[in-house]
DNA sequence: CGCATTTCTTAACATAGATTAAGAAATAAT
DNA sequence: ATTATTTCTTAATCTATGTTAAGAAATGCG
């Protein structure tokens, strides 16, 4: 795939911010254009449902971008918080980088790879969330993302698969 | 919005094929490399589980795209089936249409918006399956698309939500 | 129109995963 | 190192939704 970091024209480091574990990028209810390139390090994008329940929409590692689409798109107050579950730094990209006047065909195609990438993504994660039991949905997290497990506490795992750490816990023992 | 039709350059009436209700588009397994734009009636696309069940990915209306972008972009064979819940009247894109050498920057920017607003529907589509229940799931459905429920069999709008036809029954009797 | 097919509803029963609780293990802090 | 905090596991119980079955309603078709 072609270097994103490339494609992003970052020149100074000047847009580059450090970010400690467990520090918060953006959250829930702040008004925000930005996505964030992750440079180094790990971090995710979560919610709290009405019963204080937290669930996690994705997580970001180097080379992802992680944003809240839906606020941006939609114009409302940021549903997803972005915090960092190891010390990161980040490149922060203002959302309306790619609708300006002088950008090139050329990086708006390489967006839109990048888009439709994500689109492919978020479809197996419905088709997944839709059709595929706690167990089958496990085994293909860490078949498709094999590093990230030992960099992700099992609870935010068992969150970002929809389930409770104590059915994950339950899985993994009949497993191996 | 941008008028979608103008956006895409429809200009022959070649490009336009007619489809019976129940004709399918596209067949699950096949490799294809386009996107199909609804001008008239309504199409679906689903697929089917290991246990032989259905289940509805997504419904598309007249200025609809629909396509399966994960087999498009990671190269699969197509696991989504297209169909027709209505007489339609279905506009061939192929996929690669974006990537021409010509494109303007122009379109490739009204382009980008149009994939930046479904990845913001299939984030909105994922936190519901991961933290609503049925009920808020169907209320949410009938908010968003309150013209749709009237095309479509409930049978098929379970599906949508992710719940058997006997699940949404119960839950439109306890309702109203 | 009348029969056939599909869709919808209802109800009894089954089950995956949630909830609750409590101890064990790991990690972080002093 | 010792203690405090967080994470993980286990087990009992609960609940939303699935499954099965069968009749009712709606729709399609000859």
């Amino acid at each position: 795939m072609e270097d994103i970091f490339e494609m992003i024209d970052v020149k100074s480091k000047t847009q580059t911010k450090l970010f400690k574990k467990k520090e918060i990028i953006q959250s829930q209810g702040s008004t925000v254009k930005s996505a964030y390139l992750i440079k180094k390090g790990l971090v995710r994008s979560f919610f709290i449902d009405e019963k204080g329940k937290e669930h996690i929409y994705m997580f970001a590692s180097e080379g992802w971008i992680i944003a809240d689409l839906e606020s941006q798109e939609f114009n409302k107050p940021s549903e997803l918080t972005i915090d960092c579950i190891e010390d990161s730094e980040v490149i922060t990209l203002s959302i309306n980088y790619f609708k300006k006047e002088n950008i090139s065909a050329e990086k708006l195609k390489k967006h839109s790879v990048l888009m439709a990438r994500r689109i492919a993504v978020l479809q197996r994660r419905v088709i997944m969330l839709m059709s595929y039991s706690a167990k089958q949905r496990y085994l293909r997290f860490i078949e498709t993302y094999p590093n990230l497990p030992n960099r992700i506490p099992q609870k935010m795992i068992a969150s970002y698969l929809g389930i409770t750490p104590e059915a994950l816990s339950k899985i993994k023992k009949k497993k191996g």
